[in-house]
DNA sequence: AAACTATGTCGTAAGTTTGCGTCATACTTC
DNA sequence: GAAGTATGACGCAAACTTACGACATAGTTT
C-alpha cells in the first residue's frame, strides 16, 4: 500500500466501508450488543465483560466513539457509554440499501450457471 | 496482538464481524455493486472500473469469494463472475437482526444525556 | 493532602491488510 | 506449435490493526 486511493470510490461507498470496518471485529460487535442489553449505560463493566485487557477495550471503545456509534459521557469517576440508536437506525438504513440493490438480480443461484 | 482471542467471542458476532470485514473496503462495496449492477456476470472488466491495478482488484475477488459472497465461473479464457443472492440475503437477515437489537433501546439521543 | 479508583494516552510488538510487479498457467487463434 | 490474452499465485514493502503494559489524569474518600 503506497497510498490508498480512497478518493476515487464514492462518499456512499467510503461511507459504508467505514461503518462496517467499525463493526468488522468482534469486540466491537460485542461491545453494541452488550450495551444495547444494558437498560442504563454501564461504563468501564464492558471491560470486564470482554476476554480482553481493559485498555484494549478502550481503545476499541474510542474507535466506535470516532465514528459517533456510541456516546460517553463523564459522571464523575465513571465514563458512561450509550449507543447513538439514531445513527444505528441510519446506519441500517444505508446497509439495508446496499444489500436490496445487491440482492435485486437473479444471479446465479447455489447451484446454477451464470449465463455470460 | 500477541494472538487474536476470537474463541471467546460468540460464533454470531464473530460472522458478523467477518462479513463486515469483507464490506470494510471501498473497492469490495463497488465490486459487489458493479456486479450487482450488471444483467451478466462480467469477469475482468471489473478491474477496469476501478482504481486499482489488476492484481490488486483479483486480491479482493478472491476475498469476497472467500466467504462465498461471490462465485466465479471459468469459460474458456475469461472468468464470470456473479453475486450469490442467496448467502446475501441471509447476510442481510443478520446485519437487520443485528441492527435491530442495537435500535430496540431507547439509549441517550442527540442532545440527551444518558441517566446512569 | 494521601491513598484509592476509574479512565484515557502512549509506546511497543506482533500480526494483518493493501497494492503492485513479476511470473506461471491455461485457453485461443493463427 | 507459436504468439497472444485473461487470470490467479507469489513475494515484497508500506501502512494499518490489535493487544497490552506502564504512565498520566481526574475525581473520591478518608
Amino acid at each position: 500500500m503506497t497510498y490508498a486511493k480512497t478518493t476515487a470510490f464514492t462518499d456512499e461507498q467510503q461511507q459504508l466501508a467505514r461503518v462496517a470496518k467499525a463493526l468488522a471485529h468482534p469486540a466491537r460487535v460485542a461491545i453494541i450488543q452488550f450495551l444495547a442489553s444494558q437498560k442504563t449505560c454501564i461504563s468501564g463493566d464492558i471491560a470486564a465483560e470482554l476476554p480482553l485487557a481493559r485498555t484494549t477495550v478502550s481503545q476499541h471503545l474510542q474507535e466506535l466513539k470516532a465514528l459517533d456509534l456510541i456516546r460517553g459521557e463523564i459522571d464523575g469517576l465513571t465514563v458512561c457509554y450509550c449507543l447513538n440508536t439514531e445513527l444505528l437506525r441510519q446506519v441500517h438504513q444505508q446497509f439495508t440499501a446496499f444489500f436490496l440493490e445487491a440482492t435485486a438480480g437473479e444471479a446465479c443461484g447455489p447451484g446454477e450457471a451464470c449465463e455470460c
